[in-house]
RNA sequence: GGAGACGUGGCAGAGUGGUCGAAUGCGGCGGUCUUGAAAACCGUUGUACCGCGAGGUACCGGGGGUUCGAAUCCCUCCGUCUCCGCCA
């Protein structure tokens, strides 16, 4: 969420820099600013009866316990007539603020000055690239035929249980999983993030600390009976970790990583690239989290997405890095770089990874700041990443690695899975 | 789920209608002393908003009410603890 300082002072600057998001806010940011007019005017006016009607009361204490109770009756009468001034300007105060926090609600945040304009993904700008496309043996398959070939998931069983997109693993796919999971967090750790395993479902404060309510309600998934909502991802517990927390400045960088299993309702996706593993209602992820100096949190960005490119590394798998245009931007995020994977048998590439910047956007509706140089507060920068989430990783692990009589498992992963080969 | 107790500043803990944004202790920060440190002593130490400033306003779990005036009384929600029940 903007900061009100920064539309009062930016404004013009804001309205330019959203057009990279093809949005024009102009008439958004006018609406702020004149509801903040409002709000400032009512308050010097409440304040100042407030300041009157507590003088009054004051005096009213001193003329009682001085035994003077015939003035202090003949002042209580006087005053009571403030009450109903009070009461409409408390209202009017608490009926503005609502306003600006619900126009706010609706203002994505600034995209960094490094996002290209754009309208989809297709503008998406390529950073690099790494790794060889592996050429497949003439019969190779996509994931989802090798999944039911050696038996690793079972997508019908998992339709029977629950519905579609609610895979049940077994086997060795089960245990590949596990494997994931626990190389990624190894590696998390490795590299100074702090492990936690959170809560999976939070409540509606949480949501919107990291800015998924109220902007996309209708994706999460709602346990109406306690109002609580299924984590999309991990970032949602492990970033609220830090609402309404002031931090100090050598607390900085803040590194947390953990892993949940991630619930989605994909409402409105359809149709294509949803087979198999390619777009679940819930999946695995290891995610991981910052909160840094916003002097540095642009090069904590680098070090992130470094990260998951040496996770990709480790795993030998072909990835392509983006950086997302202005188009293709996630609501919160100010600047973000996308990792896809080459899965050589549905020939294309499947984003395993999204780093974001997300500067003082969650931080401000999460209230989470800290003392700079000159003892003020001030907000912190939040960041996150996925590495990695699971099943894309999977599908491009089984896909590239097949061969005639099986599926060859990266030799970071074999001492995490316990086995080196899935064949039939 | 039932019964009871409670929710105050970073922590502990006073405060039951007026001068309380809140005693005191601990912790933190600054200083004196010291070769240095500790101890001792002195000072300082919540957040947000409005205002050029002086200063003002709000906040004692959340919301509402009573009152000229609420940390204090009432209602309600949330949470914590104890006992009972149930249970992985």
């Amino acid at each position: 969420m903007l900061t009100i300082a920064i539309i009062r002072q930016e404004r013009d600057q804001l309205v330019e820099d959203y057009k990279r998001r093809n949005l024009d806010v102009a008439e958004l940011l006018d609406q702020v600013l004149e509801l903040d007019e409002l709000r400032r005017a009512t308050q010097k006016d409440l304040d100042g009866l407030l300041a009157q009607s507590n003088e009054i009361s004051k005096k009213i204490g001193e003329l009682f316990k001085s035994g003077q109770h015939e003035e202090g009756n003949a002042l209580r009468k006087e005053s009571a007539g403030d009450k109903d001034a009070i009461a409409a300007l408390k209202d009017q105060m608490n009926a503005t603020e609502e306003q600006i926090t619900q126009v706010l609600y609706q203002i994505p945040n600034r995209p960094h000055s490094s996002v290209p304009q754009g309208k989809s993904d297709e503008d998406n700008e390529e950073i690099n690239r790494h790794g060889d496309i592996p050429s497949l043996y003439a019969g190779a398959v996509p994931h989802w035929d090798l999944a039911s070939k050696y038996n690793l998931i079972d997508f019908e069983l998992g339709v029977k249980i629950t519905g579609a997109g609610f895979p049940v693993y077994r086997g060795k796919g089960a245990r590949l999983q596990r494997a994931l999971i626990n190389f990624f967090l190894d590696e998390a750790r490795d590299a100074g993030y702090e492990e936690f395993i959170p809560p999976h479902l939070v409540n509606q404060a949480s949501g919107i600390g990291t800015g998924q309510l109220p902007d996309k309600e209708g994706q999460m998934y709602h346990a109406v009976a306690d109002d609580l909502y299924l984590i999309p991802t991990a970032e949602v517990p492990l970033t609220n970790i830090f609402r309404d927390v002031i931090l100090r400045k050598e607390d900085f960088p803040i590194k947390l990583c953990g892993y949940t299993p991630c619930f989605r309702r994909e409402a409105g996706s359809y149709g294509k690239d949803v087979r198999g593993l390619n777009r679940l209602h819930q999946f695995d992820k290891v995610e991981i989290v910052q909160l840094q100096h916003p002097e540095l949190s642009y090069s904590t960005l680098d070090q992130m997405v470094a990260h998951v490119q040496g996770l990709l590394k480790k795993l030998n798998l072909p990835y392509r890095t983006l950086r997302l245009c202005g188009g293709d931007l996630g609501f919160a995020a100010a600047l973000t770089f996308d990792l896809e994977v080459f899965s050589a048998a549905q020939k294309r590439w499947l984003e395993v990874s999204s780093v974001s910047n997300f500067e003082t956007f969650q931080t401000n509706r999460l209230k989470c700041r800290f003392k700079n140089k000159e003892g003020k507060t001030e907000l912190a920068h939040s960041l996150n990443g996925s590495a990695l989430a699971l099943p894309r990783i999977l599908a491009a692990l089984l896909e590239n690695n097949q061969f005639e009589g099986g599926i060859r498992i990266p030799e970071v992963l074999v001492p995490y899975c316990g086995f080196d080969t899935i064949e039939g």
